[in-house]
DNA sequence: TGGATCATAATTGTCGGACAATCAGACAAT
DNA sequence: ATTGTCTGATTGTCCGACAATTATGATCCA
């Protein structure tokens, strides 16, 4: 019969009022926020209501503060941190490695396949480099994990679709410390990851799609394999 | 010699250390945060200290209010509010219809699949309750938008993947204003999209992994063509 | 003139206290 | 059983204050 009243906080209504802003390209990436009294005296609110609403979007990533400076400036959220919030979220929501292993099958070979068809010049370098790095004898396992994780992300900046690169960090983060008792566990991992990073940059270099997705797939798979092997039950919830 | 110190503020080394403990379980899902003045105490800062933090907690969806009242309870981030977070992000980094159709046809596939595998009778009665709803004549167009997002939402929830259910979410909620366009101007869609839904609802009953996955992704590619014969152009940025 | 140095103003982070609004619970009245 | 009333607790908002840090502008030196 009746609506609710909108009975929004002061700190709400103002962090919204900034926000469609920043989402309307109003406020546009890099510029710097007035400061907290004149916002204040702009919005006819306390600074301390300010404040609160200012913490909101600084949490929302669309806000930061540029090295140890005091200015707020506009910001788009980075990947690292919505990756971060997926991440949480998933956790929470007791997401297991076999679920996170099922996305990880439906979208790496096409973000490995979308790479295979845009991926410039220099990225080709950069996996090369990555995967050099990573067929050292005697590497550190927390640098070899260190190393995979930069692989994935560079084939996702490689597709050169934002939406892929968003996607794929947070399946990065959460497979990493599988990944790292993996490659501490079983002796051959290195090589079969070793060896799927080249077959990989083979086909991305010769603008195979089909191939880049199908490594993928098998680097996927394979990776299920040494999961189970390495004796980790597929319960586990993540993070 | 000697690490940097912690110079993080209060309010986010507060926050951080509430956030550590509802990711570890200490502080479980539901449960009611003491108040503020009781914070204020216990941390020994200032309650608009403790209010920051609080604030930052909020909108990242680790606390929530409940009805109209006061206290802050743990919660665990809603579906929405992370694909609302996701949204915001990809739109502010200008992902395209490009970008999100091509991450639309690497997953939803997978997650019809999926569905197709794990959904309960349940699940099956919903999505038919929605077909069935979709296929009224004469409905109005935002109508079917919103009952095309709830058949997505209800295969990605037959999925029983949660990573998926998230994944699922920013890509319909991205998709929708463009389906209300195509939905709006060419008179054929509505009868396209309620042949492929009848398709899905079977294959999923039929438990077919293969034919649900095949039935999504021609349903993907005909949006696509959709998308085009409506004469709107792929590099519109979404959001 | 250009660049380094330093004093000064501005800004943030934090604190303490204050008060109205409102919510939860107990209790009484209908 | 519903409605009204009271009380205490709690949140939302405000004010004012101050130390620490940063930005700004003036000054000095080469």
């Amino acid at each position: 019969m009746f609506e609710p009243l909108d009975h929004a906080p002061a700190y709400l209504r103002l962090s919204e009022a900034i926000r469609a802003r920043i989402l309307g390209r109003e406020l546009q990436d890099g510029e710097a926020l007035p400061t907290e009294t004149e916002l204040a005296r702009q919005f006819a609110v306390n600074r301390s209501t300010v404040r609160e609403a200012l913490r909101n979007l600084q949490s929302a990533g669309l806000l930061t503060r540029r090295g140890g400076g005091k200015k707020l400036y506009v910001s788009r959220p980075t990947v690292a941190a919505v990756g971060d919030g997926l991440r949480e979220a998933l956790s929470l929501h007791d997401a297991c490695f076999a679920d996170v292993w099922e996305a990880l099958l439906a979208v790496e070979p096409a973000i490995a396949g979308a790479a295979a068809l845009r991926r410039k010049a220099g990225e080709l370098r950069e996996l090369e480099r990555i995967a050099r790095a990573f067929d050292q004898p005697r590497l550190p396992a927390q640098e070899a994990v260190a190393l995979v994780g930069r692989f994935f992300r560079a084939v996702g900046a490689a597709s050169a679709n934002p939406v892929f690169v968003l996607a794929n960090e947070p399946l990065v983060q959460l497979v990493e410390p599988g990944l790292a008792i993996i490659i501490d566990r079983l002796p051959q991992a290195r090589r079969r990851i070793a060896a799927a990073q080249r077959a990989l940059i083979e086909a991305m270099r010769k603008r195979d799609r089909k191939a880049a997705a199908d490594w993928m797939r098998r680097h996927i798979e394979d990776f299920r394999r040494g999961y189970e092997q390495a004796g980790l039950p597929l319960e586990t919830v993540v993070g």
